[in-house]
DNA sequence: CTGTTAGCGCCTTCAA
DNA sequence: TTGAAGGCGCTAACAG
């Protein structure tokens, strides 16, 4: 444990003054004669030196920190957002507190107080917060730190969100499904996804409107999920869901899930059932997971630019003045799951191999 | 952005001096005066002062931050590490920061400084470094940063070191296997998996020897693994391998890979080239990720405590004396990629269905 | 029991 | 172009 050597040292082994180093430090803006910085130069060099940045923070100075709140880091939809912020961030220099509240709402408070503790300069909020107002951003901010947050895109797009069109997406989905013939389409949901969940719903519910079709009431269902918080409990919660919606004579020929952790659920519970996909039934889940290639068949899912999402946050976590919101539209990404609605509801058509077929357009893996 | 208020705004406030309110803060162990006390405590709550743990940490208290380093956000093996971290140190009061380096392990070193500079007290390494005396970790602890990590059990198990022990696991896994008739077993790896790989493999040669048997070199293949990062080369590296293992009349009749990801891509290898999986090649992976119970048939893997990791990881963050190291040996769990080896070495025997049988030790998914 | 004082490492006027 | 002094918010002696 080496004590910490400071500026001081510096300028005493420089033969200069604390101040001579200092402005050394901030850059060339005031001039400095070459012979003394190269001299200043050296001896930071030889001594090893940092400054320390707490308290150049204490200075009121930035921190060059920013906090990033999660609702769940285990959620496998999480990690990429983590990385586009943590990449983003870190290319200004800065870095980064995580913090992963599993959930757990009222933690959101505690946890970015204490970032704000510790000096952050803005605190992000990765789909944890009904809205900007909540009491979490406003703890926050109330400390003077700036925030951001990635929210469902409602209609209006506050400053410093990065809002997920789901309605647009959810039209897409329905594009992709009515083409294939399917006229009844479920939704499976759970008590979890309290943010985009609903607008992924009426989304679907006004798509499939502006048809001239409705979304069933008895062909939605939202699993309670209650315990455990983790990744597979959410699968579970699909399966669920999947097991309500198809033991029924009289089902729906495609389901969309909230999410691919729920779609791959409704995919174990067709298994269960015996029903094959896609040839009985069309899955469609939302946010292509890596876990949507791997099940199979693999997933036809709307495809979220994560990584890019993280970045767009970061990039709001990092600029001084509010910057305008974005509106970001995902894209249907069509495998393996989804195909031509079977005729007779429930019953299976003849021919083509158990995986479905191929079609050219259609992504590979 | 309001004005941050201090100690003295406490101060005077309740018509005190500041080291009385410091006093209040750093908890009774000195004597005040209730009534002091009482006052002290009502205008702190009502200026909803809170204290500044830059400042404390300047004055070389603790920050009660610490730092978790690791290889790869994304890869699926992390975010239980990172909640466990996390979990451990919001349990004591304190915050976490999250360095990704995309296994750019240089990045390690200019990251573990970024922390040092930012006050952290310690800083952790999740299967990043090599050893202890790595430059990254040389870097922290000159910077007089408590350093831990989390690495393979080798014989000698340092202090502050969180040791896997695969050789332990990888003996199960043999266990597993010849008991269910296997002789040649296989292994596929890539070069991305440093620390743990070489283990592994050597683990499943001692196994193998010990019962007289032995690995065969072209029964191994280390995939190259350039170019991107993410979870799904990973996959595809795996599948690689497998083609490579597999694409030979003689080949072995089980594989165990380096860890679930590559594993799945086993698994697809097999697919693409018509060996059904359990009933012609057993497939054995490493990690127990949500994905392994997520492809089909579901993956006999060993089941790695990750959440555990992390949590002991964040112990010895926490921890001002060296901690002693553990070894964790992680054990087998069996599901539906493993059973017994063919008779005739890739010829299929008769009978069971297509996801092989469920034999009643077996786990479900 | 409470107040005064002197820094922690750095930056920022203001002089020299 | 460089130096001296003061202060950021807090703690830690030491007085009172």
């Amino acid at each position: 444990m080496k004590t910490r050597i400071t500026i001081k040292d510096v300028a005493r082994d420089a033969g200069v003054s604390v101040s001579t180093v200092s402005n050394w430090l901030r850059g060339q803006e005031y001039g400095l004669a070459t012979a003394t910085r190269d001299r200043v130069e050296a001896s930071a060099r030889r001594l090893g030196y940092r400054p320390s940045v707490l308290a150049r923070g204490l200075r009121g100075q930035a921190t060059r920190v920013v906090g990033l709140i999660v609702p769940s880091v285990t959620n496998p939809s999480m990690p990429p957002i983590i990385r586009g912020a943590e990449d983003r961030a870190s290319e200004t220099g800065y870095s980064l507190f995580l913090s992963n509240i599993d959930r757990h709402w009222e933690k959101a408070v505690t946890h970015s107080q204490a970032m704000a503790d510790r000096g952050v300069e803005a605190v992000g909020f990765a789909f944890s917060v009904p809205a900007l107002d909540a009491p979490a951003a406003r703890a926050a901010s109330d400390a003077g730190v700036r925030i951001a947050a990635l929210l469902p895109a409602d209609r209006d797009l506050p400053a410093n969100v990065v809002g997920l069109d789901n309605e647009g997406a959810m039209r897409q989905v329905v594009d992709h499904l009515w083409a294939l013939g399917h006229r009844r389409i479920g939704f499976a949901t759970n008590a979890r996804v309290t943010t985009n969940g609903p607008r992924r719903l009426a989304g679907l519910g006004a798509a499939l409107a502006s048809r001239g079709a409705a979304l069933r009431e008895d062909d939605t269902h939202l699993d309670p999920m209650q315990g455990s918080f983790d990744t597979w409990a959410e699968i579970e919660s699909g399966r669920r869901a999947g097991l309500t919606l198809l033991s029924r004579a009289d089902r729906p020929t495609a389901i969309c899930a909230v999410n691919d952790l729920l779609a791959i659920g409704l995919i174990l519970a067709a298994g269960d059932l015996g029903i094959r996909v896609p040839r009985e039934l069309s899955v469609v889940g939302f946010d292509d997971l890596v876990e949507a290639r791997i099940v199979s068949p693999a997933l036809t899912t709307v495809h979220v630019p994560l990584y890019d999402l993280g970045r767009m946050l970061a990039e709001r976590l990092l600029a001084i003045e509010p910057t305008a919101g974005v509106r970001v539209t995902p894209t249907l990404v069509v495998r393996g799951s989804s195909g031509p609605a079977a005729r007779g509801q429930g019953s299976a058509t003849a021919g083509s191999a158990p995986t479905g077929p191929d079609h050219p357009t259609r992504a590979s893996r």
